[in-house]
DNA sequence: TATCTGACGATAG
DNA sequence: CCTATCGCCAGAT
């Protein structure tokens, strides 16, 4: 595993039920700022991670996926439709 | 080393 | 609200 993906897993790997970050955030997190791209690429090679906690920056759900992707989040709570995560707060 | 790709993000129209 | 572009990055070829 390579470092970068080991950072993203550590990041997503300690979130919450509950809780939802951006890609963007996510590579912040994982040190790389800007690198929200990378970390997509990084979730899809994983495994064993809460990966439907990470949405898009507009909450915007998985392109295709977006009913699986929906029933998972709103199994922890949250408000989807349309594959759009309805706003926090 | 050079290119291509995609679970992205921000902006403009 | 929608599509079109452009900039961005790690990985795969």
């Amino acid at each position: 595993m390579t470092p970068f993906a080991r950072q993203v897993a550590a990041v997503v790997a300690a979130t919450q039920p509950g809780e939802v970050l951006t890609y963007g955030e996510v590579a912040a997190e994982a040190g790389r700022p800007g690198a929200a791209r990378a970390v997509g690429r990084a979730l899809a090679a994983s495994d064993g991670l809460p990966w439907w906690r990470v949405v898009s920056a507009d909450g915007r759900l998985l392109p295709g996926r977006e009913d699986e992707h929906a029933r998972r989040l709103i199994e922890e709570g949250h408000r989807c439709h349309q594959g759009r995560v309805h706003p926090r707060k």
